[in-house]
DNA sequence: CGTTAGTATGCGCATACACTCATAAAAGCT
DNA sequence: AGCTTTTATGAGTGTATGCGCATACTAACG
């Protein structure tokens, strides 16, 4: 019944979903997580491990990087990028929380049902 | 650098996609922490709080239902609804926290620089 | 039944964006 | 200077989907 916080402005809830958009992609979500479990890769290395076109590739990492979820530094004429918090982590681990949850009472009211 | 966590599997990948992008809707958005604000609400409440239309809302709130994040129940003729879980609360407020950091260190960044 | 009120859905339009190809820009090597 | 390698970007295409209009379904009441 009784409601909570409040509400967040119409400006705030834009931003949310502008972030929420960036993770909504799979080939994103793929790089980062790749990035995050290899510490730091360049390009070929994410061509060879998504499978993904080069400019594409780099496309999504540029919207990362806008987003200040990747970082770059350059090594000659290469780039070299990593994952560069933690945010994204937190924010899948407490989503998987959830599917599991959800699946196991799904189970549970099939078992009772 | 070394690495850390296990990478997910791709069909894990999905649905943490697929969850994202139901949030990557300001509509959306608006409309759970709508229901989240006022605690339960029918539709003629939601066009009145938000301005959409009626089938608009509704196709919304179907998503959102099907996904766990809100449940309903009929009063009659009238379907009320209602937020179903804090997991949108913890997230946006996870989100929140980095831009605020993100906008503090840009702050930073522009008086040294 | 018919009528009325509330909700879901088929259809169409417009826009956003993922994705590719081709090409430009940047950085090193000779 | 050119030549090569790596990355970024302009242009175009196709698909997904937000959104509204009209309509069909559902449930109460006469």
């Amino acid at each position: 019944m009784g409601a909570a916080g409040s509400m967040p402005s119409p400006q705030l809830l834009e931003e949310f979903s502008q972030f929420f958009r960036l993770l909504s992609e799979p080939a994103r979500l793929q790089l980062l997580c790749q990035l995050k479990h290899s510490g730091s890769m360049d390009v070929a290395g994410l061509i060879e491990a998504t499978g993904f076109s080069q400019s594409h590739i780099s496309r999504q990492l540029g919207q990362l990087h806008r987003a200040g979820l990747v970082s770059c530094e350059r090594d000659g004429v290469r780039t070299i990028w990593s994952a560069d918090n933690d945010l994204v982590d937190d924010l899948c681990t407490l989503v998987q929380n959830r599917l599991r949850q959800r699946l196991q009472s799904q189970l549970q009211s099939l078992a009772a049902g």
